[in-house]
RNA sequence: GGCGACAUCGCCAAGUGGUAAGGCAAGGGUCUGCAAAACCCUCAUCCCCGGUUCGAAUCCGGGUGUCGCCUCCA
């Protein structure tokens, strides 16, 4: 396998710290808000590579962070009208919600900030110890210029830090590059005890504390959308790299935006959809084939017209499905032909390739081609290349609940072929056409079906 | 201003030196009383200019255009 590793800018062989395992910890919401369509993307992502080392036999653990407490929360609370632990249950439930309807499985571990805070606290003393880190009136920060090595992940030079257009002004900063490790509470705000007075833990802290806490000092993969790059990760590498010796991350995934009218979605500029409404919408399999068909590291713009047609490729597989029996031969046991095989190396191939989710799409339908012309060739082989349809497609996230997916529901339809009958009916009975209307009836009735015409019109009863 | 990514059929999108995957749409056909659905078939030389090479969509240089990061953000 070959991973994109953002530290080197290079696709690396994949080479795991411990063999057979893979520890993945990848950066999870602020939960004060629903999260939008465009964060699903990275979810959904991220979903595909867990599942796919655990189709490769990895033993993968997968941690996401919840962070819940930080400025966003607390503006939120104020907004509601209601406390920060508050707005983070509410919103933590709705996270869980929602990555269910997207059919994201969830991850073996989902540590909270709040819940690490004294860890938290003791990563920054060694680091203050060790001189990276510095107090000012409560708030503590890191110093980059401590760290020879800042600013490698995102290829930043600290001049370039310095004298660019957009650096927050701070004065109580030795570097406006600097960042926050602990930030003095003000009046109303959560708090927690520290040596350097009440505060709460900035961003970049829990996701090195936590990772470290639940994976160990070096873990395989650490993921997330670009704009984490920086500062997010640059920060956590700092902190992490100013704490060990030991590599933090072999591994730094990042995923490409989903744009809107060409220009990326976000919160702050108030162009996104929710994914919660997006998903009634369109069914999370739909959504999957729209994001896996297009390379997790490129742009995708967010646009109806492409989705309905991801909803026609998927309509097609079904159909397939449904056309072929593949019900009939679930339960079969499977011994793969050669050729079939090679169906499957070619989408191994594409996954290890970076996670090539566009081109191992593309296996399946050429999976999907051979499986018709065999079946029209009334070739039994179809039935393995259906199977691997399944297996295969369900690596990518497809086909689940397949079994419920491909039975026809005949229950949900009887209401509506009865009450097609009586308006035909009726129809006879308005062109006086008494014998038609007593054929439907009496038909009815010898299938256990008894109508009855009463003042508010014709009512049925099972006669069974 | 600094750094980076991208530009492939009508649309979406793979392909990183050996002669252009796949999806959607479209056209033709099979089926049908007519349709719909389904199925079969057809459908690109890769933004521009120059260079390297036996050979380039793929490498190098120069344009043009789009986007991103440098600020909380998946």
């Amino acid at each position: 396998m070959r991973i994109y590793n953002t530290l080197s800018r290079k696709k690396e062989k994949f080479i795991p710290l411990e063999p057979g395992k893979v520890k993945i910890y990848v950066c999870g919401p602020t939960v004060y808000n629903y999260f939008h369509i465009g964060n699903a993307r990275t979810f959904i992502f991220f979903d595909v590579v867990r599942s796919y080392f655990t189709y490769r036999n990895y033993e993968v653990t997968y941690v996401q962070n919840l962070t819940d407490i930080d400025d966003h929360l607390i503006e939120q609370a104020i907004k509601e009208k209601t406390s920060v632990p508050e707005i983070a249950e509410k919103y933590i439930a709705a996270f869980f919600a929602d990555i269910s309807q997207l059919g994201v499985k969830k991850a073996d571990h989902y540590p909270k900030a709040t819940e690490y805070i004294g860890e938290m606290l003791d990563m920054i003393e060694k680091l203050a110890e060790k001189g990276l880190a510095y107090e000012v009136n409560g708030d503590v920060y890191f110093s980059v210029d401590s760290l020879t090595s800042y600013g490698r992940l995102s290829g930043k030079k600290l001049e370039e830090l310095r004298v660019g257009a957009r650096v927050e002004e701070n004065l109580q900063k030795r570097n406006p590059a600097d960042f926050t490790l602990w930030k003095k509470a003000k009046e109303g705000e959560p708090r927690w005890p520290s040596p350097w007075g009440e505060g709460r833990p900035g961003w970049h802290t829990e996701c090195v504390v936590m990772s470290r806490k639940l994976l160990g000092e070096t873990i395989d993969i650490h993921g997330g959308a670009v704009d984490l790059i920086f500062p997010h990760h640059e920060n956590e590498l700092a902190q992490a790299e100013g704490i060990s010796a030991k590599p933090f991350v072999r591994y730094w995934m990042h995923g490409g935006f989903l744009n809107i009218g060409g220009e990326k979605m976000s919160k702050s500029l108030d162009n996104f959809f929710l994914a919660r409404d997006v998903v009634k919408k369109f069914d999370s399999e739909v959504l999957r084939i729209f994001f896996l068909s297009k390379h997790y590291r490129s742009q995708i713009d967010y646009n109806l017209d492409l989705i309905g047609e991801s909803e026609q490729a998927l309509h097609s597989l079904y159909m397939l499905l449904k056309d072929l029996d593949y019900l009939r031969i679930m339960d079969k046991r499977i011994n793969y032909t050669e050729e079939v095989l090679e169906s499957k190396n070619e989408f191994l191939a594409a996954m290890d390739d970076d996670f090539n989710t566009a081109r191992s799409i593309a296996v399946l339908f050429d999976i999907t081609r051979k499986a018709r012309q065999y079946y029209n060739q009334q070739n039994p082989v179809y039935e393995e290349y259906l199977h691997m349809l399944v297996e295969l497609g369900q690596v990518l996230g497809l086909f689940q609940n397949l079994a419920i997916k491909l039975k026809t529901d005949w229950d949900s339809y009887s209401n509506d072929l009865i009450a097609l009958l009586v308006k035909y009916r009726d129809k006879f009975k308005e062109e006086k056409n008494w014998e038609m209307a007593d054929q439907i009836r009496n038909d009815l009735r010898s299938i256990g079906i008894e109508l009855q015409d009463t003042k508010e019109g014709t009512i049925w009863k099972s006669l069974k």
